[in-house]
DNA sequence: AAGTGGTCTAGACCACTGT
DNA sequence: CAGTGGTCTAGACCACTTC
């Protein structure tokens, strides 16, 4: 795989040597660096990194226990790419698992953590107002970031955060967020506003209507940008 | 950890030993033979399986990514109990993720595989008129199996029917199903029969309720069985 | 200071691929 | 039948614990 270049950030810490090539490769792939379809095999890896296959093959099957590369017998591993059928049926997943989590939240979040999430809506706010158009983007999404750890977490089910990262995980974060917010700046922020008061006034028939809308629309967008004329055949997939 | 006993089925087949392991210490997990908090290390294991601790090691990664295991860096790895909340909220995930399922069923299941289904559910209603009381409870517990796997195949989402199995099997598919199956007999299936209709009808709220329902008497039945006084707690934990 | 556990390396071996 | 890829072993090394 010509691909990969050798990472300069060969940071000596404390982590196991896998940790750092799992992460490595996983960013890799999100970034959209690693293109999908390409194929390498631990050995090369492990040249680049300078290490011995045992650690870059713990990698990734980490890697493949979450989907994002196939090991094929005797090939190789193949870095999975997702259609948008795919896509769809991620977006179907994360809307009940995320309302599920809103659910939750609305009966087990604490005074505190709803002062948290006003806190961050009011920095987003802050950025909208005064950043640059360079800036925004970053800012904003850190605060997307910061505000969804937040509301997950104060859900109370860990095993049901990790889910719903772990999906959002795998439609990838970077991808799509710089056009997303160029294109639809403050009414992803909007949303979330509506959110937090459905969250203060309990309601959770609203709360959950918000944050589903909030990703039909995304979901929408995903099409939008890279739909092959195949929208149709989406109507059954994403429900 | 003197539980493990070594195994006899060392059936050398091509798989690889971390699958084997994999298999093995997952099942004993499962099962019940490996109770819950024991601590044992890589090197034990190998031990037992006189195998070298690599392929140990990369087995027990997977139990941990699939929450089986705890590993504590210098201590060892700790078999991960369930509490009655995380029960609780393993089945709430599971009413949401079934739930979609079962709605993406509605619109793709095939003719065949409504035929299966019903094929399934006489074989059932057969060994409800015909099995002895010992042999029932295992022949019931297949044809269940049966009617899940091909239900969650139908729904032709794969991501999610992966998403359903894993909740499901960390419940543990033994370790409850004998005493229920003594116990509501003929109930577990009627609803099978029902959804089994409302697939056929395609009427889609009608066959999530009774899935629903469905699982929230199987959740019932694990607070009664290991409910230990603390139902009152679990009101805000299964929604 | 000895012991235990975790990680990695080097290299052997085997299975499959592709001329 | 050489080449590549996947798996495993033996053993070294290091970090942390325990006495």
């Amino acid at each position: 795989m010509q691909i990969l270049l050798a990472p300069e950030n060969q940071i000596q810490e404390t982590k196991p040597a896998r940790e750092h090539i799992y992460e490595y490769l996983r960013k890799a792939i999100l970034n959209g660096d690693f293109v999908a379809g390409t194929l390498f095999s631990d050995g090369e890896v492990a040249k680049a990194f300078k290490v011995s296959r045992t650690p870059v093959r713990e990698a990734v099957q980490k890697l493949e226990a979450e989907g994002f590369v196939i090991r094929i017998p005797q090939k190789g591993n193949i870095v999975q790419g997702l259609s948008l059928i795919e896509v769809a049926h991620i977006y179907s997943i994360r809307k009940v698992l995320e309302a599920l989590a809103i659910r939750y939240s609305i009966r087990k979040i604490t005074p505190e953590e709803l002062e948290q999430l006003k806190h961050i809506l009011q920095k987003a706010d802050w950025h909208i107002g005064h950043d640059t158009m360079d800036e925004l983007p970053l800012n904003l999404g850190k605060c997307a970031i910061e505000f969804n750890t937040v509301l997950f977490e104060s859900c109370r089910v860990p095993k049901l955060a990790d889910l719903i990262w772990q999906q959002r995980e795998i439609l990838g974060p970077f991808r799509i967020f710089q056009p997303l917010i160029n294109e639809q700046l403050g009414g992803r922020f909007k949303t979330r506003h509506r959110l937090y008061e459905a969250l203060v006034k309990k309601d959770e028939k609203e709360a959950v209507k918000v944050w589903e809308e909030h990703l039909n629309s995304s979901f929408r967008f995903w099409v939008k940008k890279r739909g092959e004329g195949e929208q149709k055949d989406l109507f059954y997939e994403f429900i």
